[in-house]
DNA sequence: AACAACCGACTGACTGGTCGGTTTTGTCCG
DNA sequence: CGGACAAAACCGACCAGTCAGTCGGTTGTT
């Protein structure tokens, strides 16, 4: 195996990653076909598949070399903050900036790939939306007999939604502890969050 | 049109419903087939589709139904609550734990229907796991610093981490405000979720 | 010669949805 | 009451489109 056969090799597998990043990003995994990243590399269906062994596993790659670019841009952000809590803000703020700049990708690395088209994104955006409604409603009352600092209930409310499902999530697929064990301090962080300083008891 | 056929015509509805949702949560939608909700009904698969225009609309009814159950319930437990603040929290407790106690539904609502599969639910949870650790590290290190009022930052690292997923989410899917936009007061929200009450300057 | 890289027509499994036909249910009238 | 009629409800074999993956063959490189 010569040398320049794996120098030109990584240079394809790069090839074919830039563009299959392109495809699933544009059309969800399912929606992505193989025939188009051929198009748009002009490698055969055959030639990709001497690369890797299956559309999965293109998927996957694709979204490793994903988490790696940012994974490393925001600990390059982190290394630059004068404290362990400034880091951590340092970290989130760059990863969100990153983001909002580049929607294709954000889609792609949080939910795109792994659903299949526009109506189930709506259909999961309304249920969210009903039960961060609940939320807010009640933050926004909140807001108004002065029980809390926070004066953006709606961004509160998603923050809160967020965090639950991020519980849930972990909990369902990272065997992380059951969300009732949890249940108190989450209640804490997140009472934390909005609460007024002099407001002390509740209920 | 007798009365008598729209009384049992919603009973069978029904029937299909609780199948559906049985099959979608064992499965997810993609490996759901329709042949099994018939099987599990006895209803043969031309009589679903007398009842249902197609399986995306099936599965919707059956999303909405579940939403519907949750949502009421959170409500009812959110008016025996005697401020707004705590009608919150209860009624994140009670999505909490009703969710904890069931875990098929709970992964069909909050990803499995839209999702495929297993493998690809683990690529997810091992690249938010990597974010979530870069996260949590700070946050480790800011205990230890004593800037952090919270003990469990492993739990803190999670609920950032949800909590800026479904700001993009928003903002993808409904049209809410660019992330750059609120990063600022996302910022404060989860600041103060964890930060001691003396420290105050950051930075 | 030997092997990597690539080609692309083809296959085969899969499964939502259809449709002509059958059974069941309720209604009307003699 | 009963039997004729219509509409609803249901049946299930079949169709038709889709695509990931294959494979025998070709080209290029060392």
């Amino acid at each position: 195996m010569p040398a320049s056969y794996t120098k030109h090799r990584s240079q394809t597998r790069e090839r074919i990653l830039e563009a299959a990043e392109s495809v699933f990003a544009d059309n969800g995994y399912h929606d992505a076909l193989v025939d188009e990243i051929g198009q748009r590399t002009s490698i055969s269906k055959g030639g990709l598949y001497f690369h890797f062994p299956s559309k999965e596993d293109l998927f996957f790659a694709v979204m490793d070399r994903l988490a790696d670019k940012l994974v490393t841009r925001a600990e390059k952000a982190a290394l630059n903050a004068e404290s362990p809590l400034g880091a951590a803000e340092a970290a989130m703020d760059d990863v969100l900036s990153t983001l909002s700049s580049q929607k294709r990708l954000a889609r792609l690395l949080v939910t795109q790939g792994y659903t299949m088209g526009n109506a189930f994104e709506s259909k999961r955006a309304e249920i969210f939306n009903r039960f961060a409604r609940v939320i807010g409603e009640q933050l926004h009352a909140a807001k108004e007999a002065g029980q809390i600092r926070e004066k953006n209930t709606d961004l509160a409310s998603l923050v809160w939604l967020g965090a639950m499902n991020e519980v849930i999530v972990h909990w369902l697929f990272s065997d992380g502890a059951s969300p009732k064990d949890v249940i108190s301090d989450l209640k804490s962080l997140l009472l934390a969050s909005v609460r007024s300083a002099d407001a002390k008891a509740l209920r």
